[in-house]
RNA sequence: GUGGCUGUAGCUCAAUCGGUUAGAGCGCUGGACUGUGGCUCCAGAGGUUGCGGGUUCAAUUCCCGUCAGCCACCCCA
């Protein structure tokens, strides 16, 4: 075998071409539904637009090297920055909120294993400008909706939804919970679910945390459902503020009629440092997979980057775990067959008229394909089978003379004559 | 980047205790079938057993290295 693929890339075949195609159509269906614009940005960036947001050690992580002109250059590793600055660019002239989205291609260089690659296509939604929580639970209903468009109900997906602000309250209350050491926390709890209790606890000591502390996280963490957390937030002083905004998107999400794929975790954080209070996740029910779809809030990362003052909510969502579960519940996508007609000439002496067919076709905007060498008529139809087409229209030295063809229906197996004059304007029957 | 497991035809898998010419099904190509596909039958092509080295009279089989894949860690686009 000579070659393949780097590791963690795709060669996509036809079929499989076909899959992400039917992904990214929907992607672009209910993007539309939700009226967002398309843009994209170049796939090879200035280092700096990354290492400058996300410190340096991600730079192990990136597609990175100096191109012939000595520039340090980076393959995206995510959309966010370039947006960021396009955003940046032009907030003045855009009218607000912005709602756009994109699908680039991503690259990471890191270890592949199942539901992650070093390369991939992802869906990014993101309203820009404004704060309030209709934006958020807006991008939550279009995340959930997508699943809906690929079939899956709440009985295949759920939307797990967390709001930092209402963290940052509730660890508050503890007095070793304050500053800094509130994002050890934040670490803490993003792996209390796929940790045991005693390897988180041996954590928090490490930290420095005392057995209070740890087990005020432990209760937090417990929380599950609005109501509970709307009761714990209660007991702190600001805490009913703090649960304003996603008390809201619950509502928000209630009324559109989302509420069965909602639930509320507060172990839910995401690792990006970036996000500042509503965040969310799309799991497949049986958590089996990784998540499908991942965002939330991040008020200050264009000030960070371009240095405009515009709030900012959006998600990604990736081709390959949801390609995986898409997959699991066979909605693989089969590949259509494009052709309109497969076009047979019985001997060499029809070939003329089949080309001289075919390009008029053609012209008329017509899908045709025929033989590319004189075979059996057997065998054309069996070409004309396996490449999926409607029919067969075949013409021999009896149909010229006739001046019609004879249209089979490669389906049932029907066939009948029709007046070349009709066919030549691709009508079959 | 760390650790564990696994690599045989395009795909799914065989190959006895280490035994000489590595097989089968599916798929692909051709034929039976000279104006009608799907069925059936026949034949063919396709392999450096991931790659490299070692042990042995003999390696797909045992050992080491390496590459790749899977899984876990790390990390999360």
């Amino acid at each position: 075998m000579q070659g393949q693929a780097l590791p963690g890339f795709r060669d996509f075949y036809p079929e499989d071409f076909a899959f992400r195609n039917s992904i990214f159509a929907t992607w672009r269906e209910v993007a539309r539904r939700y009226g967002f614009q398309e843009y994209d940005g170049p796939p090879l960036e200035p280092l700096e637009l990354y290492t400058d947001k996300s410190g340096a050690e991600i730079v192990q992580q990136l597609y990175a090297f100096e191109d012939k002109g000595g520039r340090k250059v980076a393959l995206r590793p995510e959309m966010t920055p370039t947006l960021a600055r396009m955003v940046g660019a032009r907030a003045q002239a855009l009218k607000k909120p912005i709602r756009w989205f994109s699908i680039p291609q991503l690259f990471r260089y890191e270890r592949q294993q199942r539901g992650r690659l070093r390369e991939h296509f992802q869906l990014n939604m993101d309203i820009i400008g404004e704060a309030g929580p209709a934006a958020d639970a807006e991008l939550i209903a279009a995340a959930i909706d997508i699943a809906r468009a690929f079939g899956l109900g709440a009985e295949h997906v759920r939307l797990r939804l967390s709001d930092r602000r209402v963290l940052t309250a509730l660890l508050q209350t503890h007095p070793q919970f304050h500053g800094e050491r509130i994002r050890i926390a934040f670490d803490v709890l993003d792996k209390v679910e796929r940790q045991n209790r005693n390897e988180t606890e041996r954590r928090l000591r490490e930290a420095q945390f005392d057995a209070s502390a740890i087990e005020r996280l432990f209760e937090i963490a417990s929380l599950k459902g609005i109501e509970a957390v709307l009761a714990e937030l209660r007991r702190c002083p600001d805490g009913p503020a703090a649960g304003e905004s996603l008390v809201a998107v619950i509502t928000a999400l209630g009324a559109m009629g989302l509420s069965e794929f909602v639930e509320v975790d507060l172990t839910v954080v995401r690792g990006l440092a970036y996000y500042t209070g509503t965040v969310f996740e799309l799991f497949d029910r049986a958590k089996e997979l990784r998540a499908i779809c991942g965002g939330g809030r991040y008020d200050n990362l264009i000030k960070e980057i371009a240095g405009m003052d515009l709030p900012c909510v959006g998600f990604g969502m990736g081709d390959v775990v949801l390609g995986e579960l898409l997959t699991e519940h066979r909605r693989r996508f089969e590949a259509p067959g494009q052709l309109d007609a497969f076009l047979v000439a019985v001997g060499g002496e029809d070939v003329a008229p089949v080309l001289h067919l075919a390009a008029g076709l053609r012209d008329r905007g017509i899908a045709v394909e025929y033989a590319l060498r004189n075979q059996p008529i057997r065998k054309q139809l069996e070409l004309a089978a396996a490449r999926g087409a409607p029919r067969a229209v075949i013409i021999g030295p009896d149909e010229r003379k006739a001046k019609v063809a004879v249209v089979r229906d490669l389906k049932t197996g029907k066939q009948r004559k029709v007046a070349l004059t009709k066919v030549r304007k691709g009508v079959f029957k």
